[in-house]
DNA sequence: TTGCGCGGAGAACGATCGTTCTCTACGATA
DNA sequence: TATCGTAGAGAACGATCGTTCTCCGCGCAA
């Protein structure tokens, strides 16, 4: 394992996989190890301790999510389609059969209260999703005020699909995202 | 400590406590113990396990959550005011000291994925308050389609109001269900 | 070929946790 | 008063976890 960036990648993702689907403090860095196939003298190498690894791996989500919201925004042409394009995004993962709630919610949820880091980092990134969506608002012509109004109802919909275990908070956010809109922009 | 229901009660109720505070398991039953002045005898002879004290607790919360919906929605005289003081409960909650999201929506991000217990728990509370935002929407007369966005949005507040620390997503979503509201019953 | 340094496998260590057990004191009953 | 059962305090136990350390083998320079 020469390759130093590949072994890191390799550790990221490993954790962030067994992270999302069983919890933080659930997964136990020996099977972070099996998991990435890199020693644990190499991992503590990379990262200085298990929250160092978990600040990264929140990180590592960041760039997925952005990605995913950017892909699905391609799709559509005007900015009210690219606002919508949001819960279409959410709609196809809350289909994916290992779905388990918003990383960062979870996480959140587990650690934030013991680790500020934990906090900030959840904290910087639905700080950053409230800013896109308020720019998606801004290049409609809406008034800003519709931006957070949007961004709870995506909030709310990752957290109602993940207990229900069902997809269907998606189409209602939608919906409701509609009506908003409509009531909206005249 | 002879009186069983008060010695679990008082169980209940600091487990609750900490538990809130500082997420399920970064809490030991001996914290429990100090916090309640019972012995880990008396607890494990009330609860059989650290996962029934956890049902138990989910099962505490829910009741408080129930008293202060309904503690809310007196205060209102419409069907529509009574669904708004869902959000004015939120607000006055959001804004307490100690605030630090659902308990639910925390425990089951910390525990759901391992115990399929508490996501049931978990579960069952969001569908009672599905359920009764439904009650409300149906003596409203509105379309039955509104009471999933309605709760979407009350859920979503929670979590942002959470991760952002401040209380301005309840007024936020409050405004949204108003415009839901305006909108769906003409 | 020989010595050296780096990396991997996994044992080891200290801490913590859930749970149980031991010991002691006390209150009620005959 | 003597005895028995119960409850509390806290030690003990086995498991697990984060982190470090030891040992061994392999590739490379002289």
């Amino acid at each position: 394992m020469i390759d130093e960036t590949s072994a890191r990648e390799r550790v990221v993702r490993a954790a962030d996989e067994l992270f999302y689907a069983r919890g933080v403090q659930a997964v136990g860095m020996d099977a972070v190890r099996a998991a990435a196939g890199v020693s644990l003298k190499r991992i503590y190498a990379l990262f200085a301790s298990k929250d160092e690894l978990i600040i990264a791996v929140l990180r590592h989500r960041t760039e997925i999510w952005d990605a995913g919201l950017a892909s699905a925004a391609e799709r559509a042409t005007t900015a009210r389609e690219r606002i919508l394009s949001i819960f279409d995004f959410l709609d196809a993962w809350f289909r994916q059969p290992d779905f388990r709630g918003c990383a960062f919610i979870n996480t959140h949820g587990e650690l934030g209260a013991n680790s500020s880091a934990v906090a900030d980092a959840v904290r910087v990134q639905k700080t950053a999703f409230q800013a896109y969506v308020a720019r998606l608002v801004d290049e409609l012509g809406a008034p800003p005020r519709l931006a957070p109004q949007l961004a709870i109802l995506a909030e709310g919909a990752q957290t109602t699909a993940a207990i229900a275990g069902t997809p269907d908070a998606a189409h209602q956010a939608r919906a409701a995202a509609e009506t908003l809109l409509d009531a909206a922009v005249r």
